[in-house]
DNA sequence: ATCTATGCAAATATTTTGCACGAGA
DNA sequence: TCTCGTGCAAAATATTTGCATAGAT
C-alpha cells in the first residue's frame, strides 16, 4: 500500500525530528492502524497488532497512538456511548453519522458547514481550530430491520 | 426558581410513571443539577450535592443522572479531553464552542445547520435523531492572554 | 555506550454492581 | 409490608505510570 507507506515514513520522520526511536512495535502499531478499518478502539487495534506481533503490549498501543496524534497522523474520537476511537487523520475534514442501533459509523463531507462554523466562531471571538459534527440516528439497515413485519412483507412483495 | 421546580415536578412524574420512588437523594441531585452551572461532571455535581446533603454517595449521583437522561431531562456530553458532562435538556437544540486552552464552554444556535444536517442524513438514508456540533478553538480571553507582550502593549496603547 | 522504549504489573481514574440495610408507598 | 433505593465496598472498565531490562542509534 503506497499511501500507507508514505504515512509510515511520515511517522518515522516525526520520530526522528523529535529525537525518538523507530521500533518494531511502533511499526506494527502504525501499520495496523493505517491498514485496519477506521474508527478502531485501542483494544481492537491491539487485537490487530498482536496478529502481526504477539509480543506487543496494550500499553504500547496506547503510547503509540498518543504519539500518532501528536504527529498529526491520528485523530481521537469520542462518540456517545462508546470507547475512545482513533482514525487516520483524513486528507480533508469530514464528519460522522453514527447509528445508535448498531454502532455503524459513516463519514460525510459538506462544504456548506465550514462557512457556518467559521461564522459562528468569528461572532463568538473564537479562533477556530477544529469542527466536529456528529449526527446520530438509525442507519438504513437498522431501519429496515426495525420495520414491522406487515409493512416489510408489503414492500418486499412490491419490490419482488 | 419556578423553572427548576417545574422540572423537578416533571422528574417526580417520570418516577411515578415508571413505578420508581422520590427520595431525599434524588431530590438533592436534581436540584443541584438544575441549579448548578451547565456542563458539570458527575464529580462536580457530587460536590454541589454534598453541600446540601453530605450523606449522598457518588454512586447515587451516577444512578440519578442516568435516570434523568432516560427521563429526557438531562443530556450527556463527551467533549474531547474531558470527563463526561451533563447538562439540563435544553428547550431548543444547541451546539458548543469549547476553548482548548481553558476548557470554557459556550453554547450557540444556528438555524442554518438543521437543514444541512437533515439533508446529509436523508441522503445517507439515516433517520436523524440528534445532531451534535463541537467547535474547538481558543476563546477571546485565552487569545488575549496568549498575545505577545509587544503586540498587547501596542494595542492597549491605541485603545487607551 | 547511551539513553529511549517496552513489557509487565501496579496505580489511577471512571463507572458499574452486589449486597445488607434503610426508607418510600 | 413490600419493594425499591442507598451507602459502601468491591468489581469492571479504561488508561497511565514506575521500573527493570531489551533494544535503537
Amino acid at each position: 500500500m503506497k499511501n500507507g507507506d508514505r504515512r509510515v515514513a511520515a511517522f518515522r520522520a516525526y520520530l526522528a525530528r523529535a529525537g525518538l526511536r523507530s521500533t518494531r512495535q511502533r511499526d506494527a502499531v502504525v501499520r495496523a492502524f493505517l491498514a485496519g478499518g477506521r474508527h478502531l478502539t485501542i483494544w481492537q487495534l491491539h487485537q490487530e497488532v498482536v496478529q502481526a506481533d504477539p509480543r506487543v503490549n496494550v500499553a504500547t498501543v496506547f503510547r503509540t497512538l498518543k504519539l500518532l496524534c501528536r504527529a498529526g497522523l491520528a485523530v481521537e474520537r469520542r462518540f456517545a456511548h462508546s470507547l475512545t476511537r482513533y482514525e487516520p487523520a483524513p486528507p480533508r475534514p469530514h464528519h460522522h453519522l453514527i447509528c445508535s442501533q448498531c454502532g455503524h459509523i459513516e463519514e460525510f463531507e459538506d462544504p456548506a458547514l465550514e462557512g457556518i462554523h467559521a461564522g459562528v466562531a468569528r461572532r463568538a471571538g473564537f479562533a477556530l481550530a477544529d469542527a466536529r459534527v456528529e449526527l446520530y440516528g438509525t442507519c438504513p439497515a437498522c431501519r429496515e430491520a426495525a420495520r414491522p413485519a406487515a409493512r416489510r412483507r408489503r414492500l418486499t412483495a412490491r419490490h419482488a
